[in-house]
DNA sequence: TCAGCACTATCGGTGACCGATATAGTGTCG
DNA sequence: CGACACTATATCGGTCACCGATAGTGCTGA
């Protein structure tokens, strides 16, 4: 599997817990401010490649929480250890190329 | 222009002076330890849209350097403020997602 | 009653990416 | 000498991540 920025972005997304599609959604791009947006296609397909790799699974909603479903029912997702194993790899990988580009002074202003 | 993973990679490759096609390549496989590649296909696309975005430019050979060209002429390539600007925000970019990271605990080791 | 929101899902199109292929000069090994 | 490997540029067909549009559904509030 490769791990595409926005499969990562919905990995991180589910570290912190269990949630539903619309909620990785606005989980990413809350944390992200926005600089990040998922469509709906990327996100949906995204899911389900996820749950083919078994990095997801799909759980019960658990403790039901607050907004009333309302409409199709909410479908809740958990990284599992290979998921969370996935994410950290890739996130190494990208602190390397961080670190290479520290070290280039490509991250200095042009001041 | 989207930033793309590999562009980033081409840009990186040449922040420390200008390359040729095939030197970019080599270039990128061999600082990122063989873990990002090139194809051909990408390189040489990814270059053309780089030079549509302004963010590279043609130069010449400069110093002829030692390797005999044989077959084809080499084309040295060029960063541009605009594209070492560009680099710089990507690199910020993904700087801040791996801080993310960190700050959840996905980068500690699954002990 | 009608609008709007929350939510899941699919579809067609775009474009980044890949590997194969073409072309071509040079060096090397048997 | 011939076969091969290497450097080097470029293009082509195919795959797949990604996107926005579209659809459908049930709740709530005006």
């Amino acid at each position: 599997m490769t791990v595409t920025p926005k499969t990562l972005q919905i990995l991180m997304a589910l570290a912190e817990g269990p949630l539903h599609g619309y909620g990785i959604k606005a989980a990413v791009e809350d944390r992200t401010g926005g600089t990040v947006t998922l469509g709906a296609g990327t996100l949906y397909e995204g899911i389900h490649r996820l749950l083919r790799a078994g990095w997801l699974v799909e759980v019960e909603g658990g403790i039901e929480d607050a907004p009333p479903p309302g409409g199709p029912p909410r479908r809740y997702y958990a990284l599992t250890t290979e998921g969370r194993e996935a994410a950290r790899q890739e996130l190494c990988r990208l602190a390397e190329v961080v670190r290479h580009g520290e070290a280039q002074g490509l991250m200095e202003d042009v001041s």
